[in-house]
DNA sequence: TATTGACTTCGAGTGGACTCCAAATGCTAC
DNA sequence: GTAGCATTTGGAGTCCACTCGAAGTCAATA
């Protein structure tokens, strides 16, 4: 597959994947006799896991050392610990949503209250 | 209370909350006659405010148009708009969070499978 | 053969959200 | 009154994560 072809296909811009390959988030991908490259399976599923962390904030400084660390033998553990601490990010992340959403929540029905309230006066 | 007190009091730097003002999210602070803030309930809970929203994420700009339509009649339907659009915002966010989530949750259970049988392996 | 358009690299530029700095002023303690 | 610390302003600097531009290569088409 060509650039363009997996940037439709995962919604990334060609310059993001390029970015993302160049820090080494995307590692190996292959290349035609003229240099260009050519996204196999394994490529491919480094760009859809790379967008599905990213997507939900895992920083990149993260992701680099993951990638890194899975052509290392013997880094498991290491890995897994990276995995841990971005999962409680992650975590402490969605508590955070929820208590802004609930929030959220409350004012939008005062507003809807006030609103109500306006209407029937025009009445 | 002093902009330090604030400060603490709810873990932002002090510059950050200069900033804040600055640009229109805490509006109204009061000042003492030599011009240092001394900060008022009202002004504590746009602080606690602000920093809630932008702790989930919500963006700087949406809370701008936020506290500006606050201090204008006749904008509820206006700023319910920006809460209705933040949340759904929020909604998305959230589900990314637990698709990933589930998906780090899935590779770390798969390296505490390696580490076990690595384990077994040395004894 | 000339143009068009996708691809390449490298480096520079951008946008969002802070974060820091300099210079001035003010409060408190010695 | 002067040392030392907090505060003020305005503007500059930083960091992250892209995003864009320039200059060049290559393949297909008019």
């Amino acid at each position: 597959m060509t650039i363009k072809e997996v940037s439709e296909k995962y919604d990334l811009s060609a310059d993001t994947i390029r970015y993302y390959e160049r820090i080494g988030l995307i590692p190996h991908v292959p290349r035609k006799e003229n240099g260009i490259r050519d996204f196999d399976e394994a490529s491919c599923g480094w760009v859809e896991f790379i967008k599905c962390m990213r997507g939900a904030g895992v920083q990149v400084e993260a992701l680099i050392d993951y990638v890194a660390l899975f052509f290392q033998e013997g880094t498991e553990a290491a890995r897994k610990d990276i995995l841990v601490e971005q999962r409680a990010r992650l975590q402490e992340q969605l508590e955070n949503l929820q208590t802004t959403m609930q929030r959220l929540d409350y004012k939008i029905s005062h507003y809807d209250e006030i609103l109500k309230c306006s209407e029937k006066l025009k009445s």
